[in-house]
DNA sequence: GCGACGGCCTAGAACGTTCTAGAGTCGAGG
DNA sequence: CCTCGACTCTAGAACGTTCTAGGCCGTCGC
């Protein structure tokens, strides 16, 4: 067989095993109607033709499309680990995925319109930037659910992280450590940063500390990261809390490269629990997003509205857990 | 309009502004056969009903598909900088990509399968893992581009850069500061790997260093730099070469936590020119691939093999370039 | 005045599937 | 012996597009 060849079709199987080309497809689909010994037959041909099912034209037939359209953006990690668990997720549902990449050179607008030309049943979007107007309009053609932002949309579905919460977590722990005087290096008009800066706030107000709480700065890369070292250097508190796993390996090379050590004068705690933030040489104390149960949820939930089944809430919001590693320690012993 | 709603297609269009299926075809595909007043007023229907295309429909009837299938890995900056310049060279010449990741628990013959089942015209699959006679194999479906590996079969093409030349560059360029004690931290089984090894060892030996190259094993990520890290520590060379960004930066944190400075003890150099070599806290000297360059020869090439031109070449070989930055200097002088 | 031609448009057949409706066959029950 | 139902299987119509063949006008050249 060569390249240019085409690709064997239900009628040609149909052919070589002397049935019609229904009967094949009930064979392929495991469908009811077919005696076991013909079902054999027609399995055999079709794997000795090497014969394999046109996605295309079954979606096009039956209407009803088990594919989910993903937008996700390159470089970030925390998209990577998403996309492992929305593949596990729809997986095990019998879906598909198809994806579609936002690149420094390709927008959200274009990645979305080549998702809706495969007539995909809905649309999983990874930290959405675009407006909650343009999702709402996008809403009424197909289920949307926004991963990781909150849309105040009622006909966009929402799953997200307790972001709030996260930082409650990450300042509780550093205050039971002893610390006091503490910095969030905020992630600029990143989505979720507002959620996590003002998470930040009320911790800190929760524990008497509001005078001590200090908000920097910063964005979603490690250069944002080193930034708000070089800032933070002037007048160092005794700990840091961060917007991404990313911008806070930033912050601890730039700390250290300050001449201060991590844990030791001044303690660090990341958000996302990006596989990087487990090697042993980084070893991040960080705010784990409960990456699986969203994808499941997120799934689940697009499943749900392409059946048009009721749900109960447009907004999913799951909780986050510390994840605690050696970035953060007791503040040092005042001199 | 709800979501359950039916999508409009050409008929609706046709019948809304009173004309064929056919002629909203034409418009729709700026095809000659219509004139200025109907294309005008067509177009102005189309949007009015919001209609898009079903490209599945599309495809299946025309069977040619400019659809070109990805295979990716999740977790490889490498390989996301290489998608964005995908994306483009296939926006260029009226392609359309359609993506497949590799994740933990998503293998690449799944990730093929996904891809063939689309019907796509040609894979690119970057750093494939999979044996060659499987490639091969798989080639003789439909065109398959390996992207950054090298197979050595007639049927599959290959886009690589030239590694050997790589590393030659990296060589040189250490030799020339003055450096002689020059250690690989390599790829372990990595896809490449052993090209670039290669490459050291020409590279050391044509400089008559070859009593003073070293090469220890390393891998892919950050943790086996760091690895690689603490085996170096016990008799640090004054330069070390790595497989890969990631590698180098674990790296380099090993070395600097083991009290050495880089450049000022020990230089070293990367290779991918990842986005985040870039990133002024790491500032990692590096040999870039021309990502640009490859994608669009790999795209083009998988053109030209989905038209049946004839081909030059199985396999393209990109010359790299060596990026300095400040992780390399003259070595330390001789106590 | 007439045939040829070009510009605009349409009908209907594909493409590879799934689905609906129904046609055979066979054994059991009356 | 007939009828019924269960089980296999098949023909043919969808799905939304593109493509092929043509039809119907004017206009142009003779």
């Amino acid at each position: 067989m060569r390249a240019g060849d085409r690709r064997p079709t239900l009628a040609d199987v149909a052919a070589a095993a002397d049935v019609s080309i229904a009967l094949v497809s009930i064979v392929m689909r495991d469908a009811p109607g077919a005696s076991a010994a013909t079902r054999q037959r027609v399995l055999e041909v079709a794997r000795r033709l090497d014969y394999q099912p046109d996605s295309r034209a079954r979606l096009l037939r039956s209407g009803e499309s088990r594919l989910l359209g993903v937008v996700f953006a390159v470089q970030h990690p925390f998209h990577d680990d998403m996309l492992t668990g929305l593949y596990d997720a729809a997986d095990k549902i019998g879906y598909e995925l198809t994806l579609s990449a936002v690149t420094p050179r390709r927008d959200e607008r274009t990645a979305i319109g080549g998702l809706l030309q495969d007539r995909c049943a809905a649309l999983v979007l990874l930290g959405p930037q675009i407006p909650a107007a343009e999702l709402a309009t996008l809403a009424t053609r197909l289920p949307v659910v926004s991963m990781m932002r909150g849309v105040r949309h009622s006909a966009v579905d929402v799953v997200r992280t307790d972001d709030a919460r996260g930082l409650h977590l990450a300042v509780d722990h550093l205050v039971a450590l002893g610390h006091t005087r503490i910095a969030h290096v905020d992630g600029g008009r990143m989505v979720a940063s507002a959620e996590r800066r003002q998470g930040f706030r009320d911790a800190m107000r929760r524990h008497g500390l509001e005078a001590y709480g200090k908000v920097v700065v910063g964005g979603y890369g490690e250069e944002d990261g080193a930034r708000a070292a070089r800032e933070l250097l002037i007048d160092p508190p005794t700990a840091v809390t961060t917007f991404n796993d990313l911008s806070a390996t930033g912050l601890l090379d730039g700390l250290r490269r300050g001449g201060l050590d991590v844990p030791g004068d001044i303690s660090v705690v990341g958000y996302d629990d990006s596989s990087f933030s487990r090697l042993a040489h980084i070893d991040l104390t960080t705010v784990a997003q409960d990456i699986d149960t969203m994808a499941t949820l997120a799934v689940s939930r697009a499943v749900d509205r392409i059946a048009a089944a009721p749900v109960a809430h447009r907004e999913i919001v799951i909780p986050p857990r510390l994840v605690v590693r050696g970035t953060t320690a007791p503040p040092p012993l005042p001199p």
